[in-house]
DNA sequence: CCATTAATTTAATATTGTTAAGTTTAAAGT
DNA sequence: ACTTTAAACTTAACAATATTAAATTAATGG
């Protein structure tokens, strides 16, 4: 039956993203193969080869895919924290934590990616990455110009904080927290809280921050 | 020539452990087939198995080996530090972001590992895990006694940190941050300053602590 | 000295990513 | 409208790698 008529014609690459993503959270790497992905999409697995050059290029949308999505969850944290540096900061920690939970095994191919040239990128050299990682700078400029922080470079205070948060998440993603027996949609929320605290120590005595 | 004499005996699971480690750090996760350390150890493929149920269990005896070498770095820093818990943490955090950086391929076996059931187990729930995980407990009660830190359950504030070293390691070494251009060696311990003059900035005013 | 067991080897199998060769449809040129 | 070309597939073949089976040799305990 070689190539499919007009009628049925289907949006391989677009299915592909969608399906790996899906058999990664439901199965981890090592379900997502080519047959499988090829069977879910209804085609046969070279297929997929005319759309992406291999496995780690699929991987690689759908790893691409993820920074998209977390880029809109934090521009809509942005929106509606206009105005209130602390709560930027953490609300959108506790945004960035909910989507690590929410979906663990992407959140993995997106920051603990199998060493594969294809993901060894830096995402940051791309505008998704810098524009994500933009907000979170300004976010720690307008903290700073409110009297919190260490008066360092902001670009090192973002780093350290986004440290913090993608930590928490990691090690609870991958079984390695040490606090067991706990929610760990709680737990996330604990830590973004004991990072804030520490945060609000900080502020400086003849301060410009007022609660809004 | 099948079983070999004793004068040929080789200690198989040492050897298949250091060689896997090797193998590892040069040229990743990839490179460690079950051929290629049989051939640097000097055997055949199948003779591993003899030693170890499948693959997976020897990437698990090379992670264990690896948390049991952050022990002793730890317990190296804690024997050093006798009596000055801020200097504790500090050190405690060069020496941990230290071990990341120099076997960043172990390292990320041990806490970014591939889904593989072998390796999902919680290492805090084996003993050298615990006793890492009280090393940190204690010198944050140290911290805390000495008026640093917020007065939260120590087992939280010490993950958070743990989150926060462990987050800037993890992102560095999989070439997800931010700072780019500069010696992730430089940046791990900037960080670990940053956080450092944080946790500083915490200190109550009718401190206990002083300078030693 | 013999029987059993342990430690290996080579050979065979299975899974999975990938490439090759062939087929059908769509599109473009005349 | 007809021919040619290219695109999007398919099935069949290939290659690499983990794993298992069968066969072989050395140690060990009676």
């Amino acid at each position: 039956m070689a190539r499919p008529k007009k009628e049925d014609e289907k949006d391989i690459p677009t299915l592909a993203v969608a399906v790996a993503q899906r058999l990664l959270e439901e199965g981890g790497q090592a379900q997502v193969t080519m047959a499988q992905v090829a069977d879910a999409v209804g085609c046969s697995a070279p297929a997929l080869y005319t759309h992406f050059r291999n496995r780690d290029a699929l991987l690689r949308a759908v790893h691409d895919a993820g920074f998209e999505q977390l880029l809109r969850d934090k521009l809509a944290v942005a929106v509606r924290t206009q105005g209130d540096s602390f709560a930027r900061l953490r609300e959108g920690g506790l945004a960035y934590m909910a989507f690590a939970l929410e979906n663990p095994a992407l959140y993995r191919l997106m920051f603990n990616p199998p060493p594969l040239p294809e993901l060894e990128g830096n995402p940051f050299s791309g505008d998704v990455g810098l524009r994500s990682l933009e907000l979170l700078e300004n976010a720690v400029k307008a903290a700073q110009a409110d009297g919190f922080l260490p008066d360092d470079e902001p670009a090192q205070i973002a780093f350290t904080l986004w440290s913090l948060v993608h930590g928490a998440a990691s090690l609870m993603i991958q079984n390695r927290a040490p606090l067991t027996g706990c929610d760990p949609a709680r737990t996330g929320r604990e830590v973004v809280d004991t990072a804030m605290r520490l945060i609000a120590s900080t502020r400086s005595k003849g301060t410009r921050y007022r609660t809004p």
